[in-house]
DNA sequence: ACACACACCTAC
DNA sequence: GCAGGTAGGTGTGTGT
């Protein structure tokens, strides 16, 4: 590998285009020649063709991370990141940065939340070329201002003081300004006055800022000029190069967990500040304005207020948090997608740990699967189930019919699963345990009850079994990662490649793939049927482009078009029915264990953060079992002990017989801890998992020198356990017997609502809109004297409702 | 009436 | 220039 450094982008922009084209042609000359000597190779008449080095050029054959951003590149090479303390010197123009690791205090920025209020024409959404702003309301520091613009709004508004809660407050200085250029101008003076450090807005990346930005303009004035902030309409971003702009709704976006229907700033402060916002129908602003301004403006000024303690209370504690991780400043790090963040922490992993990051994994295109172009292919994923529906309250029984042979088995082996919640679990000493017995003798009894009268009545046990970060703990306990998935040949050129070798795990999964109809042959006659083809110019009476001449997407996309056409044309459907295949997969267990032990840590800081939230919440819950996954044939069993009532992926709600054994306590003689508490039923899943999913081939370099390896046997896939609850409902469908998978409510023994998922509510507030149509409609058609204005006025709402709702499309 | 494709948005 | 994954419910449009 050779390392080339650039002082400038530019420069290795440079290098990048001439080395590209060069290295695509060695890969391609690369891959002919594996193709040749695998074919040599099966004439059994291989050699080994050394080249002779003539051109440097020609033995090019990757890039990487040539595509790092500058300022990230800077980032992890110097360790710096937003957020922390440095003492910064100046050495002949060298610059230092030295890290105040001893600052734990955030610095405090001058922060502006704003908002804007504009006209707007009836059922149609503000456009910045003929509406106006009406008044920008905005807090810094916790003071309000409020600049009406006095040509829209009906009179002079005096201070005012929004406090929706005591912690929150927000009084309010009122400047009244002629009309939309003195409201700008003040402004943008005010912003150069108090120069934020922060900028927080409340999807002002698409609304304010480029309102501004073009009323700004269309009084003569440059956004950009005044204040730095210029709009970035292809990014949708709003960024300066001074300060920040943290737009609040990208962390309910990303980070909020709030469903979609509840992402409006209303619903936010509600969810998370905690109190109920003034709203006014968006209809009735303008009007408002005009007649009623001192409560307009009070409106106006409660959405800035909003916005401000948002910020103040989650996104910056969250954002500025992040930042001090990863390698990116604030705006990026609030508005980039979650597999970015986690590649840039895997970036400053490797840097540390001098590892070269691999590219992005590029499937190949037209893959062929049983004479058929792929349409696509992929994993079987989690497995889901509903089992019942209807209502299952603690405090009403239910019946039971369970099976013996369920709590058979599970009295065979209550001394093993109550070991393992001792000895695995508890990490304890079996013989440190003063009541083994005792409670033993508890459990045995209460199994005995259930396994001699299986068909009762008892009120149900409703709980809820789950495992704790599963994805990762699968990871960890398999060493799953990139590179340690090997084929034969891999290991055919190991050096540990012996017969009796334990260092390759195989592990089972399900490939399903989607073809189309269209078998091969056909899919190449149409390809080079549309290749000579003619596309119409991109410009208006220009000449027409040919197949070879759109870019890569269009060429597959409209390939795409034309087999779905002809697919539905000659088969009647564009898919054939989705194939499976169970595959095994080699797994090695000796590969660096780099991506494993990056995961392990963050697992490890997700648990430590858990642990810590759980103390400050005082709910820690003393049972924190240990525990498996529950292969498909184990899981048959859990019918037979209760009532399973939806299972998703990782998580079984349950009801059990109310006379189950729950929690139980050890007294010990250790020290330290003189008590161990356990979850009976989450022991007994743990101990399942522990024994179908242990992965004993677990492998670690003790001696890089003499590659000695130790192996050992690791499985961090635990149950957790939380309730019993008061009551569980599941919906029915229409279908008679039907069930519904992922849509369920829980409730609390207080009476609130513990979980409440997948329903209607939770998504968007689309038939509010649908009523306010019809509404109108209906008052149109009413208006009306003959049928044909009826027709006409209602045919007007349908054609104001069509432009609206392509605005609120796009 | 029925299936299929697709959009949208949720659960995990 | 950027974009985590699969499973699943509901509603609409379309073709047979």
């Amino acid at each position: 590998m050779l390392k080339v450094s650039f002082p400038t982008v530019q420069q290795l922009m440079e290098v990048k285009s001439d080395l590209m084209p060069a290295i695509e042609r060695n890969q391609a000359k690369q891959a002919a020649a594996e193709a040749y000597e695998t074919l040599q190779r099966s004439l059994n008449q291989g050699r080994d063709q050394h080249t002779r080095v003539q051109d440097y050029l020609d033995q090019i054959v990757e890039m990487r991370e040539f595509d790092v951003p500058y300022h990230v590149r800077f980032a992890i090479d110097m360790d710096v990141r937003c957020g922390q303390w440095f003492t910064v010197s100046s050495d002949e123009g060298q610059m230092k940065m030295e890290r105040r690791a001893d600052i734990l205090q955030r610095a405090e920025l001058r922060i502006c939340a704003f908002d804007i209020e504009t006209t707007k024409l009836p059922l149609k959404f503000p456009d910045a070329s003929y509406d106006q702003v009406m008044m920008i309301s905005y807090m810094i520091d916790a003071q309000g201002y409020l600049i009406i613009n006095r040509e829209v709004v009906g009179e002079d508004i005096e201070d005012l003081e929004y406090t929706p809660k005591p912690e929150f407050p927000g009084p309010f200085k009122v400047f009244n300004v002629a009309n939309e250029r003195a409201v700008l101008r003040k402004w943008f003076d005010h912003m150069r006055e108090l120069k934020p450090g922060v900028y927080v807005t409340y999807n002002g990346d698409f609304f304010d800022w480029p309102f501004i930005e073009t009323r700004a303009k269309v009084h003569g004035m440059t956004m950009y000029d005044e204040i730095g902030f210029r709009h970035d309409a292809k990014a949708g971003e709003c960024r300066s190069k001074c300060c920040c702009h943290l737009d609040a709704f990208a962390w309910v976006k990303r980070d909020s967990y709030l469903p979609q229907g509840s992402q409006g700033l209303k619903a936010v402060t509600k969810a998370k500040l905690g109190y109920d916002p003034l709203e006014v129908n968006p209809e009735d602003m303008v009007q408002f304005a005009i007649e009623q301004p001192q409560m307009m403006a009070s409106y106006s000024v409660s959405d800035a207020v909003a916005t401000y303690y948002l910020y103040m209370t989650y996104v910056h504690p969250f954002i500025f948090s992040l930042a001090t991780i990863i390698p990116m400043p604030p705006d990026e790090v609030l508005r980039k997608g979650s597999g970015t963040l986690c590649e840039m922490l895997l970036m400053v992993q490797a840097f540390k740990a001098n590892i070269v990051c691999p590219n992005k994994h590029l499937s190949s295109v037209e893959k062929i699967y049983n004479g058929h172009l792929l349409e696509s292919e992929t994993y079987i994923g989690g497995h889901v189930e509903c089992l019942e529906s209807g209502v299952f309250r603690s405090d009403i029984p239910t019946r039971f019919r369970l099976d013996p042979r369920g709590y058979e088995y599970l009295l065979d082996n209550l001394d093993r699963d109550l070991q393992y919640a001792i000895t695995v679990e508890g990490k304890m000493e079996l013989s440190s345990v003063l009541n083994y017995e005792e409670v033993k003798s508890e459990i045995k009894a209460k199994l005995e009850a259930l396994r001699d009268t299986p068909n009762r009545e008892e009120c149900p046990l409703i709980y809820h079994l789950d495992v704790a970060a599963m994805y990762p703990n699968i990871i960890l306990t398999n060493r799953l990662q990139p590179p340690s998935i090997v084929t034969d040949d891999v290991c055919a050129a190991c050096d540990f490649n012996r017969p009796e070798k334990t260092c390759l795990r195989k592990l089972e999964w399900v490939w399903r793939g989607e073809t189309f109809m269209a078998t091969r042959s056909e899919y190449v006659h149409l390809k080079n049927q549309i290749e000579s083809e003619q596309f119409p110019s991109l410009t208006d009476g220009g000449p027409p482009r040919f197949f070879r001449d759109l870019d890569s997407e269009q060429q597959s996309s409209k390939l795409k078009d034309r087999l779905k056409k002809y697919c539905q044309k000659v088969y009647k459907r564009v898919l054939d029915k989705p194939t499976t295949e169970h595959r095994i997969a080699g797994i090695c267990m000796r590969e660096n264990p780099f991506y494993v032990d990056t995961v392990k840590s963050f697992r490890d800081r997700r648990y430590e953060y858990k642990g810590l939230n759980k103390v400050w919440k005082g709910k820690l819950a003393a049972a924190k079992a240990s525990g498996s996954q529950i292969k498909t044939q184990e899981a048959a069993r859990s019918p037979l002990i209760g009532k399973p009532l939806e299972l998703d992926t990782d998580g079984i709600w349950c009801a059990l017989p109310g006379s189950f054994p729950e929690n139980f306590t050890f007294k010990t003689s250790n020290e330290k801890k003189k008590s161990l508490t356990i979850s009976y039923p989450c022991v007994m899943l743990n101990v399942d998992v522990a024994r179908n999913n242990t992965n004993d081939q677990y492998q670690t370099l003790i001696d890089p020198v003499r590659h000695i390896y130790k192996t050992s046997s690791e499985c961090s896939i635990e149950f957790e356990v939380d309730g019993p609850y008061k009551a569980m409902i599941l919906p029915a469908s229409k279908e008679e017997g039907g069930v519904i998978k992922k849509r369920y409510a829980v409730f609390n023994h207080d009476g609130t609502l513990a979980e409440l998922k997948g329903f209607e509510v939770k998504r968007r507030g689309e038939l509010k809109l649908i009523k306010v149509f019809q509404s109108e409609v209906f008052e149109n058609f009413l208006g009306g004297t003959t049928l044909e204005e009826c027709y006409d006025a209602v045919a007007a709402v349908a054609n104001r409702w069509l432009d609206m709702l392509e605005d609120f499309t796009r």
